[in-house]
DNA sequence: TTTTTATGTCAATAGTGCTGACATAAATCA
DNA sequence: TGATTTATGTCAGCACTATTGACATAAAAA
């Protein structure tokens, strides 16, 4: 390296490299395919005055419609209280609505509009439309591959939500 | 869908599945893979009271020694201010060392010190793990196929720092 | 010499997350 | 029935990351 490397005695010159970290390439693609894969939903939300927090909360009540708060943060991984202020903003707006659960009255079942539905399919298809790219661009049939890896990314103890049998089943497993 | 779907009017009752997005299930995938890959590290980040954008500023000053605070802003897509905090933070607790430019005097090099250098590799190496692990676990011999597709859900307008040839060079593609 | 550039800083604001505390109504247990 | 637990909501305060706008300084460039 041909810098001041002088001074302040414990300065690093040296880039780190596949010999530091094997997966480096792949952990700057993953960083930047995912900032533009949430890129294009951002821009749309802005519009709508919502966040990214909106848009995944209402992607999980569109997967599921009726599912119940506690569902909700469970899929969202984050608290009563942080998801309290998103929802309270997507049932003014319109995009969501409550209905008393059915067999346990305590409960908040949610559901979409048509406008919740709307929206989260106006969100959704860039990023389908993306994925869809890729696959055809690098040369793959399906997303058999692709899916594999990605599931492989996942922790293990995952009680996870996922769409594993869509088209096949509407419902999901992990949920109630 | 056997809900009480009365009420309000324009409640969607059923979900959206792969005929209104076709790679609904990719979409999850990516999102739960994303949040699990960069768990890791925020756990370790959190016990040095640093957050995810002290990782990423780490991160690049160590992939690129010596950049200036430009480059630094343009690769991670944040304002001078934004920077600002988290590099000062990272000064303070002396992961990062400054140099006076040397053809441009206004310039503040950034440096990893050997502290920051030891940092990044304790927060990459379980990124670095999962993937190999991922790669391993779908039968891919190699990440060709992955490295393919990922460099195909970017966006292609993106003047992106990307480790393309990484271990060949230690320069990199897209900054100065 | 004037202007532009690279960087830094102050102030205000937004979005998203957290913990803790407290409240209500409904289900469940004893 | 009466006591306890559960599902949800809400208030308050705090932390982190990001933004815009304004202003300042030193050095390079015109």
């Amino acid at each position: 390296m041909n810098n001041d490397t002088k001074a302040a005695g414990q300065i690093v010159a040296d880039p780190i490299s596949v010999s530091d970290v094997p997966q480096l390439a792949n952990i700057e693609l993953l960083f930047f395919a995912y900032r533009d894969f949430t890129a294009d939903p951002d821009r749309i939300l802005n519009a709508y005055g919502f966040g990214r927090a909106h848009h995944r909360t209402l992607y999980f009540i569109n997967r599921k419609p009726g599912l119940n708060v506690a569902e909700l943060i469970g899929i969202l991984g984050i608290t009563k209280q942080s998801l309290s202020r998103v929802l309270r903003q997507l049932i003014i707006s319109g995009h969501v609505s409550q209905l008393e659960g059915h067999s346990d009255r305590r409960q908040r079942l949610l559901f979409p509009t048509r406008k919740g539905r709307q929206l989260i399919l106006e969100l959704s298809r860039p990023q389908s439309r993306r994925i869809d790219r890729a696959l055809k661009n690098s040369g793959m049939a399906d997303d058999t591959i692709i899916s594999r890896f990605m599931r492989e990314m996942l922790n293990p103890d995952g009680a996870q939500f996922l769409a594993s049998a869509v088209g096949a089943d509407s419902t999901v497993e992990g949920g109630e």
